[in-house]
DNA sequence: GGTAGCAGAATTTCATTAGT
DNA sequence: ACTAATGAAATTCTGCTACC
């Protein structure tokens, strides 16, 4: 599970709030993760291909896929399919639904890969040699194949999580640092912020008060080009302010006819950012300095 | 006038997170 | 276990420009 320390929200926040692209962190952040996902399921398949003597698959299904030590997820992903797609499929994730499933997929991929072996494949070959503290151990063809499909699906299993938790985790981070430059006083943001353990949580909505009374809520959205319906959710639940990575010309038309204020982050400096944050404070009457 | 190529917008798909 | 919410990537659609 990919998960972001403070640290990094903090980082991200920064970067946002200088209109430079936050996603190189990312994206570093997902590839750390997968080498370190690699490195540990090289050193394990070593592990598992010693003890055996076994010419075809079995062992790699003994040790990767009926294994009950190991996490539901991760013998999905070794049986080549993600939990989610199991689950959108079979419209269950229940243990049994998804170790059913497993196994069913990695017998079909096991067949899929010994027909491409006989036909389309004649003549080329593919061998991972890996080696750990002077042991050394060879794949064939279709453990390979097998091996290169496992890592493929749990990199898109890291990159999906990432980008998915990188938003919820700097929303409240964003727009309290947002508020703090422009010195809008803490009594007029909703304190259910500041509970614990809702500071990197974005169920509790983000709210600022205006003079009159009126809490607006606020949306913050690291979204980037073409995804208009995701804006969509925005204006529906009644935002008054909406601030995003990037925002298209239509993005900006639709916050307008819905009478929401809309901040663009990317390309502006943090002067020019302030400066539209404040314009928006000004025009919903709520207090800065 | 016709069209190949490209950039951007709109649409669809997919896997995760977190609250309940 | 289920559901709502979230964003990237892939795909499709659209409009513009350069070139013959």
């Amino acid at each position: 599970m990919v998960t972001f320390d403070e640290i990094i929200i903090k980082q991200t926040v920064d970067k946002l709030l200088k209109g430079e692209d936050y996603r190189s962190i990312v994206v570093s952040k997902i590839n750390a993760d997968f080498l370190q996902f690699a490195i540990d399921f090289f050193k394990d398949i070593i592990k598992a291909k010693c003890d055996s003597t076994d010419i075809s698959l079995n062992w790699y299904k003994q040790n990767f896929i009926n294994n009950d030590l190991i996490s539901t997820d991760n013998i999905a992903i070794y049986a080549g399919i993600n939990k989610k797609t199991i689950h959108n499929i079979k419209g269950s994730a229940t243990k049994e639904v998804v170790l059913d499933f497993a196994s069913e997929n990695f017998e079909y991929l096991s067949l899929m890969i010994k027909e491409l072996e006989d036909e389309a494949f004649s003549g080329l070959d593919v061998v991972i040699k890996l080696s750990y503290n002077g042991v050394s151990v060879e794949l064939s063809l279709s453990e390979s194949l097998i091996v290169i499909n496992a890592l493929a699906t749990k990199k898109i299993a890291i990159r999906g999580g990432a980008w998915s938790s990188i938003g919820k985790k700097c929303e409240k981070p964003l727009m309290l640092k947002l508020c703090e430059l422009c010195g809008v006083p803490m009594e007029n943001i909703n304190s259910d912020i500041f509970k614990k353990n809702t500071l990197f949580d974005r169920e509790v909505d983000f709210k600022i008060k205006s003079n009159s009374g009126v809490w607006n809520r606020c949306e913050v959205k690291l979204m980037g080009k073409g995804n208009p319906e995701s804006a969509d959710a925005i204006f529906a639940r009644e935002s008054k302010i909406f601030i995003a990575d990037t925002l298209s010309k239509m993005n900006k038309e639709q916050a307008e006819q819905w009478n929401c204020e809309w901040l663009e982050l990317k390309n502006n400096s943090t002067d020019v950012i302030l400066k539209n944050f404040k314009k928006i404070l000004s025009k919903l009457d709520i207090p800065y300095k």
